[in-house]
RNA sequence: GGCCUGGUAGUUCAGUUGGUUAGAACGCUAGCCUGUCACGCUAGAGGUCGUGGGUUCGAGCCCCAUUCAGGUCGCCA
């Protein structure tokens, strides 16, 4: 017998009534009665009433706070009938208290109650996660990913992969976000890098013939974080596999989530997911490259009309509509949307009309637009009496950009979201190359991927039209994966640097390794990487992906709990070869 | 770096047009209570209204600055 129990505090039933028993846990809440009192013994499992008349017992429970832990000594009785709680499983049984014994008592006051943490501030939460993490619902979602891990390994496991571990000291490496940094002190003025992804080392280890790699990988990049996305450092499931092509990589994506969402979603997984949706498609229809799918709201295409109107502010602009029905809206909608639309997403503004029962048509803008290009309109977003149109204007990328945040927000005050369902898609055809503000060539994504064409589309081409073999998996509106078919030719490789700006020997200097390793017999390979904790967060249908993290950074990577970053010694920093310059220190 | 929103008791919040002693709920402390499980009842303690400055006879409320937090754009394959 264990000096500490004999049973959890998720353990006991009526068979067990009558036997003698250990527990220990925390003491989640004290019921005093006066004559008898009540407590709700909480471990990882569950919870357990205990319960004495005993005035010794009385007395000495009086010293007990809320938090504790003890250990209890007693026997295990029925509850009379009455008195059965059936929200709890050991609510049938309590245990009669024999002895209590305070192995830890709570010495400070609680900053909050744990019960109600949830509700609690988030920085306060975060610098007493510990105390966070007792919460029942958040330990759960701990346990959960758990789970989630165990079930992701035994798939991929299952269809033939290897996990790898691979550094996490590394060299930096120029795949777009910014690298942290690690001085290193046997090396003065030189440092380590934490990886982005372990990119290359994935594909060397393709090039070493491991055919199927992946690892729940450790990811650091120093980017401000969204709801969505963690701070600092994330999980991904790093996939990477040998002569394989994209479609073969789409249907492991396919395969590993729709296992995982199937067994652990809190919704089902539509009918219509893992269509392919090319990128120019997704952000004419949706303005985005991670489309909810979930929202029925189509952005159409109206520049044509406008440069038949006599509405002057849209001229040579691209025009953008997204029509709703309106019919159980008023017109302070339509005002809020405005509104909206400048405050929250920076627009200039949003032009709209509003067709009456009649089919007369009102709004601001109406009066610019006769009745030929108000029907052409109708016909194009399929908009007709007791409907309403939102207008974005502006250069093509913006409007579509601006267009498919109007189109979330319209689908959020509609209330169009069905929250039961899992609409998954693949955005496939990335452009390989986009323009910079200054009119630049540059990677449209990463510089890893096979140009679609080969070297042929790069040297017969215009740049801006080539497309790469790159693709993400979007869920609900987020980013769940994203991936690639890699370039593993030196030759096309050097001609696609060379288009965007970069000598031979940059690359060769940028990832030397992963070069030289080409030119040894390097097998073709495609991969991607699905999110672990974006996954975790929609399997649970939160949206806040610090719910799902044990112990996570807050929203400017501060670690609140730890106090990370923190100042060091000057001992620590002369160790490294590293000096603060005073002037930066002061400025702060 | 830009923009939006917020900071009032331990916690979550309310606080009217600028006007006497800044409130509620939960928690905490003390007392009462033998079947509670969000126990109940009674009483009590608890506040530099984020910080600094300004306007005013008077500021939680108005103005300026600043700081922290959350969201968002930029950024992030």
């Amino acid at each position: 017998m264990s000096e500490y129990r004999t049973h959890t505090c998720n353990e006991l039933r009526e068979k067990d009534a009558g036997t003698e028993v250990r527990l220990s846990g925390f003491v989640k809440t004290v019921r005093d009665l006066g004559g008898c009192v009540f407590i709700d013994l909480r471990d990882h499992y569950g919870i357990t009433q205990l319960t004495t008349e005993d005035p010794k017992l009385l007395e000495q429970i009086k010293e007990i706070n809320v938090e504790s832990t003890i250990t209890v000594d007693g026997k295990v009785v029925l509850r009379p009938e009455e008195n059965i709680n059936d929200k709890i499983e050991t609510g049938r049984v309590e245990v009669e208290i024999e002895t209590i014994t305070i192995q830890n008592n709570v010495l400070l006051p609680m900053p909050f109650e744990v019960e109600k943490s949830h509700e609690v501030k988030e920085d306060l939460r975060l610098q007493y996660r510990f105390l966070d993490l007792r919460n029942e619902e958040i330990h759960k979602k701990i346990v959960f990913r758990s789970k989630v891990l165990k079930c992701l390994r035994d798939k991929m496991d299952e269809m033939g992969f290897v996990e790898v571990q691979t550094p996490i000291l590394t060299s930096s490496s120029p795949e777009g976000a910014r690298d942290y940094l690690i001085p290193s002190r046997l090396h003065e003025g030189e440092f380590y890098a934490l990886p982005q992804a372990p990119q290359q080392f994935k594909q060397l280890l393709m090039i070493s013939g491991f055919d199927k790699y992946y690892q729940i990988a450790p990811c650091f990049r120093d980017e401000d974080p969204r709801a969505d996305r963690s701070p600092g450092e994330f999980y991904q499931l790093d996939f990477e596999m040998s002569f394989a092509t994209q479609k073969e990589v789409l249907a492991v994506l396919k395969e590993v989530t729709s296992h995982v969402f199937n067994t652990y979603g809190h919704a089902t997984i539509s009918d219509d997911s893992f269509i392919e949706i090319p990128y120019k498609e997704a952000m004419d229809k949706y303005g985005s490259d991670k489309p909810d799918l979930r929202n029925p709201l189509e952005i159409k295409d109206v520049t044509e009309c406008f440069a038949k109107s006599g509405f002057n502010a849209f001229k040579n602009k691209t025009v953008k509509a997204i029509a709703i029905d309106s019919s159980s809206v008023t017109r302070r909608f339509f005002d809020e949307m405005t509104d909206f639309a400048k405050t929250e997403l920076g627009m200039a503004g949003l032009a709209w009309i509003k067709i009456n029962e009649d089919n007369t048509v009102v709004g601001p803008i109406a009066k610019y637009l006769d009745e030929e290009i108000q029907k052409e309109m109708f016909e194009i977003t399929g908009a007709k009496e007791n409907y309403g149109i939102f207008f974005i204007a502006d250069e093509y990328l913006k409007a579509c950009k601006d267009a498919g945040n109007v189109r979330i927000e319209l689908g959020k005050r509609l209330n169009l979201i069905d929250e039961n369902v899992y609409k998954f898609c693949f955005i496939v055809d990335f452009p390989f190359y986009e323009e910079t503000d200054d009119g630049k060539i540059d990677f449209g994504h990463n510089p890893f991927s096979m140009p679609q064409g080969g070297l042929d589309a790069l040297e017969n081409s215009n740049p801006l039209e080539i497309l790469a073999y790159q693709y993400d998996m979007v869920c609900n509106g987020y980013e769940l994966a994203s991936g690639a078919v890699r370039n593993h030719d030196t030759k096309i490789m050097t001609k696609a640097f060379e288009i965007a700006g970069y000598s031979e020997e940059t690359v060769r200097n940028k990832f030397g390794a992963l070069y030289n390793a080409f030119k040894y017999g390097a097998p073709p390979h495609a991969g991607a990487a699905p999110g672990i904790d974006r996954m975790i967060m929609l399997l649970l249908g939160e949206t806040n992906i610090r719910e799902v993290i044990a112990f996570p950074k807050n929203s400017k990577a501060r670690d609140l709990l730890m106090q990370a970053p923190n100042f060091v010694t000057d001992e620590q920093l002369r160790d490294v070869h590293i000096k603060i310059d005073a002037k930066e220190k002061e400025n702060k």
